[in-house]
RNA sequence: GGCCUCAUCGUCUAACGGCUAGGACAGCGCCUUUUCAAGGCGUUAAUCGGGGUUCGAUUCCCCGUGAGGUCACCA
């Protein structure tokens, strides 16, 4: 068989986290068997479909990578679904009814309703198996607005159709729709594909995703700097594991190789940003120097162009401890705002009480500093083991803490911050003998 | 409420009907060159309940319970 995919989504909104899962299973299933996927803009609702919409769609299907191998506009074929429907009434197979609108206006209007032959519809799930509706209590119901009007459940049956779709793979709340949409499709006489019903994504409070309490837009999460790879590695073991053992990190090409409609789950999943986070953090480790160091110092640029007086080289010196620190990109800008990079481009300003060690007191931690700066102006090998050299027997003689915190601080005025040996290296030896200094005379005041 | 679907640690999940139910995230503890981060090591924690079938059920069947989906002239 010639493996059919297809995505479906409406302009009514950001592209979200739920449409992007069902993408991805279905341009890795239609990858996996050599066949096509086509993305379908579904925008027959015109009142709330916007371009905006539409762009974020393609914009976001790009950013993750989903190749499509046509593209499909739902309202450019308007002439062939009312073709279908004009057939259908004229075969009575559906029929056109004069009643009152449900809008309360009390006018008259005309919809078209289906024929239903009232029987049970039995379809083979590809996930879940059999599952049987009784189509009796859907009645004769309705499939167009007007013979040029078509309503959701048909437009989808005549385009799945006309596409020759053989795999629709989609959300789980689509189940109930399938015996409506078999019914069209058996009075439209055309084949009917493999459905194949996956999870939904749920929220931490097990809710469904709704666009209005939760952050769900995948725009969202790209403009907080997470890495599409890290996306779709967490979003395929979404309901989906790979048989693989204990193996969790997976590239595209890997999930594709990989995937398999057998192995998709049947309950829902909650999505769990934690984890998430930590997908994340696993491809930033894998990202080359260069294209680390493209992004972060971006970022970091911009954070701090209005704090401080920017130093290029010296933000090249930062990024091993942004690499270390970081999840995701976002926690760039968020660390940078929170001031947590200004010591680096300009002088601190520590506090007395602070800077002895909690142990130890002003006498004691100026005693320490001087002798530390004397050591620190004959490192010749300004590196962090040179300078750990200088210090280290020093240190653990007079009591680490007693002598390390009080550089450390004198160099970052924080209470947290990378340890003092890095911080040196970071800021060169003139530079950090000069803070040196200015401890010494905040506690001589 | 009717119909449909589902049910393993807090979360994502693994386990041809057969080892002490495994891993990851989070949590907790310890270690490491003060603090923070990262890392290393360790650890807490689960088969929804009740009946069957079977030598043996997480796994198969039934009932219950719970959760979710869906019941439009939206998609």
């Amino acid at each position: 068989m010639h493996v059919r995919t297809r995505i479906a989504p409406s302009p009514t909104g950001f592209f979200h986290i739920g449409t992007a899962r069902t993408a991805l299973f279905n341009y890795l299933f239609a990858q996996k068997h050599g066949g096509q996927f086509i993305l379908r803009i579904e925008d027959t609702d015109k009142e709330r479909n916007t371009k905006e919409s539409e762009e974020d769609i393609y914009a976001q299907m790009m950013w993750l990578g989903y190749a499509y191998d046509e593209k499909y506009i739902q309202s450019e074929h308007l002439e062939e679904h009312t073709k279908l429907l004009k057939r259908l009434v004229d075969t009575d197979r559906a029929y056109v009814s004069k009643e009152e609108a449900k809008d309360g206006s009390g006018r008259m209007v005309e919809v078209v309703r289906l024929r239903n032959p009232g029987k049970t519809i039995t379809f083979d799930d590809a996930v879940r198996g059999a599952i049987s509706f009784d189509t009796t209590e859907l009645k004769d119901f309705v499939i167009a607005r007007s013979v040029t009007d078509p309503l959701y459940h048909f437009a989808v049956v005549a385009d799945d159709g006309a596409a020759q779709i053989t795999h629709v793979i989609r959300g789980e709340e689509h189940i109930s729709n399938t015996p409506r949409q078999i019914l069209i499709q058996e009075a439209l006489e055309l084949p009917r594909p493999i459905y194949g019903h996956i999870p939904l994504i749920l929220m931490p409070d097990r809710s469904k995703m709704s666009k209005r309490k939760h952050k769900t837009a995948v725009k969202d999460y790209r403009e907080r700097g997470y890495l599409p790879e890290a996306m779709n590695n967490f979003l395929a073991l979404l309901g989906w594991s790979a048989g693989e053992g204990d193996r969790e990190l997976f590239s595209l090409s890997e999930l594709i190789e990989h995937f398999d409609l057998a192995r998709v789950h049947k309950s829902g999943a909650i999505f769990n940003e934690e984890k998430l986070k930590w997908f994340n953090r696993e491809y930033l480790l894998k990202l080359t120097q260069t294209d680390f160091a493209t992004e972060a110092l971006g970022r970091l640029k911009d954070a701090l162009a209005s704090r401080v007086s920017w130093d290029g080289e010296r933000a090249q010196a930062l990024l091993p401890i942004l690499r270390e620190r970081i999840s995701l990109w976002g926690d760039i800008s968020e660390l940078a705002n929170a001031g947590e990079f200004d010591y680096y481009f300009t002088p601190p300003q520590p506090e007395k009480a602070r800077i002895p060690d909690k142990k130890s007191d002003s006498t004691t931690a100026l005693a320490h500093l001087t002798e530390t700066a004397i050591r620190l102006k004959n490192v010749s090998q300004w590196t962090p083991e040179g300078i750990k050299e200088a210090l280290w027997s020093y240190a653990e003689k007079e009591g680490r803490g007693a002598v390390l915190w009080p550089l450390r601080y004198a160099l970052s005025g924080k209470d947290k911050s990378p340890d003092p040996f890095s911080l040196a290296v970071l800021l060169g030896q003139e530079e950090t003998l000069s803070r040196i200094q200015t401890a010494c005379d905040i506690l001589n005041e």
